[in-house]
DNA sequence: TCTTGACCTTCCAGTAATGGGAACCCCCAT
DNA sequence: ATGGGGGTTCCCATTACTGGAAGGTCAAGA
């Protein structure tokens, strides 16, 4: 298989495939004209590393995901870890921005958003005037 | 004032205050021994950027902002349309963590988090094993 | 056979918004 | 004069890619 094939497969672009090639997350055999050659076993990493992506997982969490995953006699509390922990990270985000979005949307709907200068939000940026 | 002074009034560090005289969104005089010289404009200037910023404002949103806040015969709607938008991509972002969260919570509670191997997380991500 | 176009390769640079640290200057107090 | 705590500029690192240039490879058609 060459790149644009696991790329069309895997879901992921060309580049960000060449880009974990790179970091060592997977290692494809070459061929002699130097092209990739991705077995099925790379193209599978591809797709875990995809899924694992998609839920927000970092690269060095992946790499430590797939390195478990490859472990067969890995224990299922180091996978577990690493999940929570992150899950805890994404309810931090996900508390931050949605005092960012209470903020807001108060801020959004007090404001008249004509051609008249009072505008609530600058206001609740900057109570002194600039100069 | 000197950049600690400021620092120490606007709660962001110096080297963000640099980076913003940098980018040309403060422009402090300058005493002859080449230290800053900030006026107190630019303090509240740099309280402005921080409670943007601190909103999630980009830097490119908060520039924008600050020109609105300079020009006193703004349109209110043209600050409204910036602070819309921005809400639009943070529900956007708590929309894609929270669907993350559910995901990740789910697989969390399923795993038995045990030195046994068996690991729905793992499951979820890679159905087949990588060989 | 030549050419065209679609592949593939590497490498370099840029993104957003800082943070760290080196190397160096300045000022004040002892 | 010396020490410590300011200040300055400059470059590198971060995250996870993305874009693009310069160039090698391959298969098909004229």
């Amino acid at each position: 298989m060459n790149i644009s094939d696991v790329a069309a497969r895997s879901g992921l672009p060309a580049k960000t495939i060449r880009y974990y090639e790179d970091i060592g997350l997977i290692k494809p055999l070459r061929d002699s004209n130097g092209y990739r050659a991705f077995r099925d076993s790379d193209m599978h990493k591809l797709a875990f590393l995809g899924r694992a992506r998609a839920l927000g997982f970092t690269i060095e969490n992946c790499r430590a995901l797939l390195a478990l995953w490859e472990d067969t006699s890995r224990a299922s509390a180091d996978v577990r870890a690493i999940a929570k922990d992150h899950l805890r990270q994404i309810e931090v985000k996900i508390n931050d921005l949605t005092a960012m979005r209470d903020t807001l949307s108060v801020l959004v709907r007090s404001c008249a958003g004509n051609d008249r200068p009072d505008c609530p939000i600058l206001s609740a940026l900057g109570p002194l005037s600039p100069g």
